[in-house]
DNA sequence: CAATACTGACTGACCAGTCAGTCATTTTCA
DNA sequence: TGAAAATGACTGACTGGTCAGTCAGTATTG
């Protein structure tokens, strides 16, 4: 087993240099700009010095990340041309490289900043004293609205798609992102038992069961939505009706 | 949206000439060998005139397969080097293109291959008279068996991963795999049904639902089994004790 | 007028696909 | 039967296009 990671695989090549896992700001590559690591600077328009560059910085390399988003879920990772990432973001490929260290680094900024977010978004409200089939029921709408039926689904697809040949890709979002969602799942499910909603008590253990639906309609709508058409809420609602022991009926 | 396949794209270059989809043994490139389209000519030994040329040549067409399983598995379509695909087959590269027409023809084929051939052996013995329950465990056990622990799972990845790329590949997934599959099992659920075990009669109208979780085991023994292992055996049959109602216990 | 941001032509590696030539097997025919 | 001819299988150096990453130079800004 030859297993080379995909990056642009230095052969026999010369210097090229090379780091072991992700960007992790604070690479210290020639040159930095400014908005290059972390702080967005939230500054909206006001009037902190250097403000405007801050500002204009921050814009582009939001350009950069949308049209990287775009390109990297159109035709994965490796046949990805980073002038076309470039030319949709209107901008030079030089610029992107001020902005990232390079192609792999702006891939896995963009997973991140894609997913990591939405994460926290869609947990539950810890609406006390709801019952657990309406939290679920949240649960279900928030996911299918914010991922299902964005390009969301099309990233985490990506992730699937390259997560087995970037193994610091898939750490980073199992612990980010599988993780946490399964934690909060499981924790509405432990909630649903103890209010006596829901009697598979197996499903503490594996709450992957709960997330599989949801897993099955994102990829389903991204291959083969067009062949069979599948109302992915209608299943999902479906699928808490099993869960939550609501036998027969439509 | 550019929207370019991801092949070798012949950008604004010379004739390269194209074809719409497959490879569809019969496409009669310049020479063509002899084992090249389907009868594999199955005199193991025997004296069958010229059938030691044949069987010379079906089993370099096979370890080509093979080659490019391990490749195209490992590395993603765009990302894998006929070259490497040559030297794992113990060929040189022009071979290759002896027994396929392109490298794309040389993937396709190689899904099928993989694929096809499993999703007949899985379906249910149609044993009449035993429980649907009984069925189904048995469906869930040769599935485990025959995929989820063998490479089978790796290209059933690899087509979730490259899918969106070909929609000829996904359309031929979705016809030969998934309709097959999830008719098989839409089957067992209406004799569930019809014998009274299974109540929850949306499962008719859903069979993914009970796929979902198969979906998912392939998925996570890929990309998180390393970090977090997870019994498939096990976590399918809580599944099934969900379908069939059965509560508690563990 | 620095300093900083940006540009895009350029380099060097890379790789799918080709094809002229070599080697092996089978057929033909004396 | 044995040798030459014909057919088929295989090879790998080569071509032409591709693309990540660089850097000298230009623009913009404070």
């Amino acid at each position: 087993m030859t297993m080379r990671d995909p990056k642009t695989a230095p052969r026999g090549g010369p210097a090229r240099q090379r780091r072991g896992a992700a960007t992790e700001p604070g690479a210290k590559p020639r040159r930095r700009k400014s908005g290059a690591a972390a702080e967005p600077d939230e500054s909206g328009e006001g009037g902190q010095p250097s403000s405007r560059r801050a500002a204009k910085s921050a814009e582009r390399r939001a350009a950069i990340v949308a049209a990287g988003l775009q390109e990297f879920v159109a035709r994965g990772y490796t046949a990805t041309r980073l002038d076309d990432v470039a030319r949709r973001a209107g901008v030079a490929k030089g610029t992107i490289y001020l902005y990232f260290k390079d192609k792999e680094a702006l891939f896995q900024e963009l997973i991140r900043s894609a997913l990591v977010p939405v994460v926290s978004r869609i947990a539950p409200q810890s609406g006390e004293g709801q019952s657990a089939r309406a939290l679920f029921e949240q649960f279900v709408q928030t996911f299918v609205r914010e991922i299902v039926e964005t390009e969301r689904a099309d990233v985490l697809r990506l992730v699937l798609a390259e997560g087995a040949r970037f193994p610091a890709l898939a750490e980073f979002h199992y612990r980010e992102v599988v993780l946490r969602g399964l934690g909060a799942i499981e924790q509405l499910i432990r909630y649903g038992i103890a209010r006596g909603e829901i009697h598979h008590t197996v499903l503490a253990k594996f709450p992957q069961l709960v997330a599989a639906p949801a897993l099955m309609a994102v990829i389903w709508q991204g291959l083969f939505s067009k062949h069979a058409p599948l109302d992915a809420a209608e299943m999902l609602r479906a699928h808490l009706d099993i869960i939550f022991d609501q036998r027969g009926a439509t």
